[in-house]
DNA sequence: GTATGATATATCACAACCGACATAGATAGA
DNA sequence: TCTATCTATGTCGGTTGTGATATATCATAC
């Protein structure tokens, strides 16, 4: 279970509540990794029963109570433990390659307009990477002022871009490619 | 549900058992979606009850029944109106990743030690797909003659090697600059 | 003054997906 | 002859993940 592993790994950083954590999936690694909090709640409950965290309440009038959760010495191990084991390539899920597959079933022009849909998407996606995001990652390590750890961080957004500019470069290749194609194929 | 879309897809090609359905996944499009029998069986079940196909049993003697799924005139629309639909990008989920990301919990040699073996495992992957499974595409457009999709079948091929080919790259990068990394850091 | 969006918690039902198990004849190799 | 793999069907229980809904305060914008 990953998001176990990735919710032990903020805490690792600092205690925090479901909110919060939820906040910073959607800040940093939501480009490869994302929850809802209907699913972050009951997996951290599950994590303090299995003793990898504590929970403190922060009672507050007129305001509803924060549960910061706290890492245990027996999370930290999990984490070593998990962060060192071989992992095996994740299977991959993209639906829009699925109708692309069958895009013999369409006439090119409406695959065509797919392909362009989907060019422009990866688009705005490489300059959100490349703009924004870049900087919050950047903001995250001045604030925090952890340099080693950022430069990991980093190297995870170097990945992503790379991803969103092959989708790019594949995008306008395969475009060219059935432009150019006969009519009558 | 792309899974049922995917089904349709192959079953708009020929009839077919769900075990012939499940090798086809196996062989032309395991590197963008799978599927084990255990999702693939009963999804069929539910389809036939939504009217997207009829099923065929085929007595065999000293033979288990062969269970054939035809897709109906209901299922091909089904398949046409997916197949136009817009599709958003796909959310990416990369357990890898996550350990890159918290890379700093780990010491600079077992960090190295992950990306390598990782390096070493796309290697093998690019290989088979520049070979192997670049052939056994061919040999599919030979054998059904369907020249027009086959043009698709490699175009999404085309992507997984470019995928592919992104992460070595990356890989290659990630570990030249932890190795220059001074040793204090 | 009113509406919205953010903060903060959480439950519930459901869908998607996985791993183990069960059955059983055919075939091929050690 | 034994063993393993392939063909072919599925079930079952469990985990993972989604979408909808509920509650209640506070700050901001219109």
């Amino acid at each position: 279970m990953s998001l176990k592993h990735a919710l032990l790994g903020f805490l690792s950083y600092a205690p925090m509540t479901g909110y919060e954590l939820k906040q910073h999936f959607d800040q940093s690694i939501y480009y490869f990794w994302n929850a809802k909090l209907s699913q972050i709640y009951p997996t951290l409950n599950r994590m303090k029963e299995e003793g990898l965290l504590t929970m403190e309440v922060k009672y507050q009038e007129d305001k509803p109570n924060r549960k910061v959760y706290h890492i245990t010495d027996a999370g930290r191990e999990e984490l070593q433990r998990w962060l060192r084991e071989p992992a095996d390539l994740s299977p991959v899920r993209v639906a829009f390659l699925i109708k692309v597959f069958f895009g013999g079933r369409l006439e090119k022009e409406e695959i065509l307009a797919q392909l362009r849909r989907h060019l422009a998407l990866r688009r705005e996606q490489l300059a959100a990477y490349r703009g924004p995001v870049r900087e919050v990652l950047q903001q995250n390590i001045e604030a925090t002022g952890l340099e080693r750890e950022g430069f990991f961080w980093g190297l995870t957004l170097d990945m992503g871009i790379k991803y969103v500019e092959g989708w790019i470069e594949w995008c306008e290749r395969a475009i060219e490619k059935i432009e150019a194609m006969n009519d009558d194929m």
